[in-house]
RNA sequence: CAGCCAGCCGAGACAGUCGCUGCCGAUUAUUCGGUGGAGGAAAGUCCGGGCUCCAAGGGUAAGGUGCCAGGUAACACCUGGGAAGUGUAAACUUACGGAAAGUGCCACAGAGAAUUAGACCACCCGCCUAUGCGGCUGACGCCGCUUCGGCAGGAAAGGGUGAAAAGGUGCGGUAAGAGCGCACCGCGUCAUUGGUAACAAGGGCGGCACGGCAAACCCCACCUGGAGCAAGACCAAAUAGGAGCUUAUCUUGAUUUAUCAAGAAAAGUGCGACCCGCACUUAAGCUCGGGUAGGUCGCUUGAGGUGUUUGGCGACAAACAUCCCAGAUAAAUGACUGUCCACGACAGAACCCGGCUUAUCGGUUGGCUAUUUU
């Protein structure tokens, strides 16, 4: 399973239509926004805030774990997009600890998704 | 063993699986193969440059640097030297120009704090009063000494206050004292010698004048135009209207009723600190095409690295050979599994260099110093 540029969302107008019109899903260290893109695939974007976030390098840490289980989920997840917002506490936090996190989330993104749309 | 200085290395090592991204090649329209892919601080943005755009002139303001010589593209950096200070030493530290141009400040304490400084205690001479003792006298008294007090002086040596009390130590000197005199030290000044210089050395002269603060204003010398890659250049949807050129405004009066004469200006913009000064714009007509979202370039070959030789105490420079070593754009350089060990710090490029500062675990190399022991 590849990541390519399509699975991105780019421009503040992408950024924009889906924190306008949003389904939310959320859990202590990370809140995360949803919506159906009429696509096969599925698109992510990632806000580490530099203020939730102090260190460039959790940073880092943080959006490659996101990726690279969005990554290993994205099948699951197609026709949506999805923006993963970092909280304050997630600096503080291993990578098993983020993996294992992020991936309940999905399971209930998936959840709460097919439980709206029948 | 204790310490000082200088340097080097590291997402701990190896293997496997799955990914991301620049370039090259193939295939061709999305894949495959090869190859490169964070740091010593990438950080703070504190200095100095390159690069880009803007800036008509004059003046003012503001800021920076500050022992000397050199290095450098440049610097607040580096090297070598001087001076002062710290340490037994190796070494380390220093906003280290001017107080004899002017202004200002020197709290508290203290008698007195900066230009004739300053008598609180204690010290000394003199005079007066009192007390005691001694001597002389028949007596009144007189004289000498002691102690207490007062008055008028002398004196900057002692005590005390303070961050600092107006050269220090010693001897002489004196009523007591004092550069009052002398010796040495310090200070000032004059030339000499050494050094490119900062400065140093010894010498002559002067009894000493010139307190500290310039990280207070200030003076002197030198330097600085502004903004930054979201700079800037190019391509270019939807929507919305921009730029250039030409003619000019208002009031009053006169008449030939669309002309003449006189008078009067205002606001904004630009010259990215301010002032002066200057220029342009406002309404109408004509002509012509630009800008936003987004994209491409800028974007990594450079004051580049490595090695050798030469010059220089050194920073560094020159010559030759050789190498190409991240270039992303919501932002790549990662994840998982296994084995081993000393169980892994600070931390993530964003236009690029040279420094400084700050953060930081562990390993390691070289040189040097002191003490103890052999």
């Amino acid at each position: 399973m590849r990541f390519n540029p399509n699975n991105k969302l780019i421009t503040k107008a992408e950024f924009k239509s889906v924190f306008d019109e949003s389904f939310k899903v959320s859990q202590k260290f990370l809140t995360v926004l949803y919506k159906p893109n009429k696509k096969n695939q599925a698109r992510i974007g990632l806000v580490v805030a530099k203020r939730s976030v102090n260190s460039a390098v959790a940073r880092n840490q943080i959006k490659r774990v996101i990726r690279e289980s969005f990554r290993l989920n994205q099948e699951k997840l197609a026709g949506l997009d999805i923006i993963v917002i970092a909280r304050q506490q997630c600096g503080s936090l291993d990578k098993a600890t983020l993996r294992e996190g992020i991936e309940k989330l999905w399971e209930k993104l998936i959840k709460q998704y097919k439980h709206s749309s029948p």
